[in-house]
RNA sequence: GAGGGCGUAGCUCAGUUGGCAGAGCACAGGGUUGUGGCCCCUGAGGCCGUGGGUUCGAGCCCCAUCGCUCUCCCCA
């Protein structure tokens, strides 16, 4: 037997309904707050991602699906997709033509980590990136958004935590401060804090390591060392989530793995899930569109894992049923061929239809009809196809009647009502 | 990369000091000559992850190996 890469998952059937059914959601509300649908590869040349992510990252560094094509370049599957699609924005000047652009799209990512409950080596993520404006409205307007997708599938236990990373120029100064900060307690701090103290001090901010945590405590903030257009922006933002409704805990010590984030940072916990699950997060983006060779314009995006939201629904939902309205019957050898013109004239007629052509005993289409939850069965048998007629079965009622052929579609529809 | 847990029927799992391979669910047929869900009966389905070792005899003990899963790290 061959079975699945390390990491990968099917999506079988039995879950399938609900998987297109959180994705159909979230298309919905995205359609509602503007954003339109890019569908990018899942391949982009390696580059790319190093110059977008960033070389010291750890998806860089050792979670990327990296190979040589035969041509010799260097491809990568995407870690994430945001490089991709900005990538796409200034490849065909997409901000040209429009100087505000909302794109969304949903699709696998890849990274190599070591698999566990609720991460993947293959995941499928939403992803939604606002260009162009950088008015702290919109950061509260794309958390809201990242909101709204979760609630409309049902989500519970959510809560928002938001920070400012500041700009280069505020987050330099504050990298400063909190290196000095931690040099002091060198010796409580853990060894990958020690290791990145001069690459990332950033990181140990988020650090779960006992010791850590004690020392990051009492660390300086980075919302202290915000320059002032940054505070601005910022409180911007709370003064907007604030207008909205929108309940958040500020966490001033949140930083995000990816580099380029700046300013607004923000994720999304699904309480439910535990150990810090995150469901979704995103962040503000400065000068990534710029090194990507597009214009001097910000962005903000955020993504929303599909998976793990699917952790979070409830297995038993009757709008997962599956269900189809009629399931047609043929009894014995005569019947088989007006049966399976029957069956092709009602789907073309729009009713959804299931059938079994090899021959089975009444007894077992009608366990098959319950299976595939048929709303009517249709039964034709000799009895029928003397008379020109058929029998309709209501499942769930168990009424029956004898309707002559002519009168099929009438009495389907009008039963209906 | 570090550390746990688990591999027996399609699924969830029992399996006694080493002695004929089991249950529930699901599937198929019947009880009802043309009627589903509930009930009853019957049936099919197994290289007990793989390879070696100990033994008269291994699902069980020993060694190796592969796979899955979870935790930490990090993230979605």
């Amino acid at each position: 037997m061959i079975t699945l890469v390390k990491g990968f998952h099917d999506i079988l059937p039995e879950e399938s309904s609900r998987w297109s059914f959180v994705t159909e959601s979230a298309r919905w509300c995205l359609k509602k707050y503007g954003y339109r649908e890019i569908i990018t590869p899942i391949m982009e040349k390696t580059e790319l991602f190093v110059r977008g992510i960033g070389q010291v990252t750890d998806i860089v560094e050792k979670e990327m699906y990296t190979f040589q094509d035969l041509g010799g370049e260097s491809l990568s599957l995407r870690p994430e997709a945001t490089a991709g699609i900005l990538r796409s924005v200034v490849e065909h000047s997409l901000l040209r033509k429009e100087p505000v652009l909302k794109l969304f799209t949903i699709g696998p990512m890849f990274r190599r980590e070591r698999p566990s409950k609720g991460r993947f080596r293959q995941f499928f993520q939403l992803n939604a990136e606002a260009l162009g404006d950088d008015d702290p409205f919109i950061d509260a307007e794309t958390i809201a958004c990242a909101c709204s997708i979760l609630e409309s599938i049902g989500a519970k236990g959510l809560l928002v935590e938001v920070n400012s990373v500041g700009c280069k120029t505020c987050r330099n100064v504050y990298r400063v401060e909190l290196k000095k900060y931690l040099e002091k307690h060198l010796d409580g701090l853990c060894q990958d804090c020690q290791r990145r103290l001069n690459t990332n001090p950033l990181r140990s901010l988020d650090c779960k390591a006992h010791g850590c945590s004690e020392i990051v405590k009492s660390a300086p903030l980075i919302v202290d060392y915000l320059d002032e257009p940054c505070r601005e922006h910022f409180s911007g933002v709370r003064r907007g989530l604030d207008l909205l409704n929108i309940s958040y805990h500020l966490e001033p010590r949140m930083v995000r793995g990816l580099d380029y984030y700046s300013r607004t940072a923000f994720e999304i916990i699904d309480t439910d899930l535990g150990n810090t699950k995150a469901v979704g997060g995103g962040g503000r983006y400065d000068t990534l569109l710029a090194e990507l060779g597009g214009p001097e314009v910000s962005g903000i995006g955020f993504a929303i894992g599909i998976e793990r939201l699917l952790m979070g629904l409830r297995d038993e939902d009757e709008r997962f049923a599956r269900n189809v309205d009629i399931y047609v019957a043929a009894l014995g050898e005569p019947c088989r061929e007006t049966c399976h013109m029957l069956v092709d004239f009602l789907r073309k007629n729009g009713f959804t239809v299931e059938t079994r052509y090899s021959s089975y005993s009444l007894k077992s289409h009608m366990k098959q009809a319950d299976r595939v939850g048929a709303q009517k069965t249709i039964i034709v048998g000799s009895d029928e196809l003397e008379n020109q007629s058929v029998t309709v079965r209501d499942m769930s009622t168990r009424n029956q009647a004898i309707v002559p052929m002519d009168d099929i579609l009438t009495f389907l529809r009008g039963d209906g009502d």
